[in-house]
DNA sequence: AATACTGTCATACTGTCCTATGACAGTAAG
DNA sequence: CTTACTGTCATAGGACAGTATGACAGTATT
């Protein structure tokens, strides 16, 4: 799992950590029940301190996204959204309506934005694939 | 145009507007050349600082959505997004990305995916197709 | 038990965000 | 020119976000 902060993209560091993990979770690069780096030599390792680290694990379990155990340390949580399908499409509705007007504001057709979409969701299932091999 | 403005959210009341705003553009509801309803009056239905509303249309205004003409008003712009082809597929990319990773999160698979994708875009050009009619 | 890891909490400092007030400036109509 | 509307700017205060330090607690190994 590669790692990047931008130090001077404006984003807070914590929340540049949050967005990478779930999307290292979404691409396979981490797995269920494999352990995540431990804060202190990840903190180290990107130049932040522990509790920046500790803070965007936090917010990583307050979502769902992974299971932290006192003295052992993070792990990546099976997946199992405590909503309803119908919750789970109203939440991801949401998502896809702010691509939606993102495209209509970038002067994308609706096709084009259907081919990217398609394109995009190729590349995750790839990457889960080759994660799995 | 109705606006609503959650106070409880957490989420900031000038940014609950420009989204509601640029909603509106994507739908149809506002169109290019159309003003929108002045700072003050806006303001006071809402029950905000007319300051609130003056930064959301200035975030407006340098995310070119609107276009805003000292003593006259604002209004909503032609759309010519000012980045070439390349970016704006790339901007829209990263947009699309979020969801696909929330659509991990939520446990909603690929063809479930792109239905909902599908209604969604289809929701947005049923509206502009109303508005326009 | 001692050591060396894990994550946790309380606290504090700093800077920025958000909102609000008041004064100002451009435009249009009487 | 006056009035009444537009948006604009400078400023300020309160709240909160982001980060940092130090002390603490659970787990595993020796």
């Amino acid at each position: 799992m590669l790692i990047r902060i931008d130090f001077k993209s404006g984003k807070p560091a914590y929340l540049q950590l949050v967005d990478q993990i779930r999307y290292a979770a979404a691409s396979g690069a981490v797995r269920p029940g494999e352990p995540l780096p431990s804060i202190r030599p990840l903190a180290e390792e990107l130049r932040l301190n522990r509790n920046t680290v500790a803070k965007a694990y936090t917010e990583l379990e307050s979502q769902g996204v992974i299971e932290t155990i006192a003295g052992k340390g993070c792990f990546l949580k099976e997946n199992h959204s405590p909503f309803t399908k119908q919750v789970r499409h109203k939440l991801l509705a949401e998502e896809i309506d702010k691509a939606v007007v993102a495209s209509h504001q970038l002067q994308v057709d609706a096709e084009t934005f259907l081919a990217l979409v398609r394109e995009r969701l190729g590349f995750f299932e790839d990457k889960k694939a080759k994660a799995k091999g």
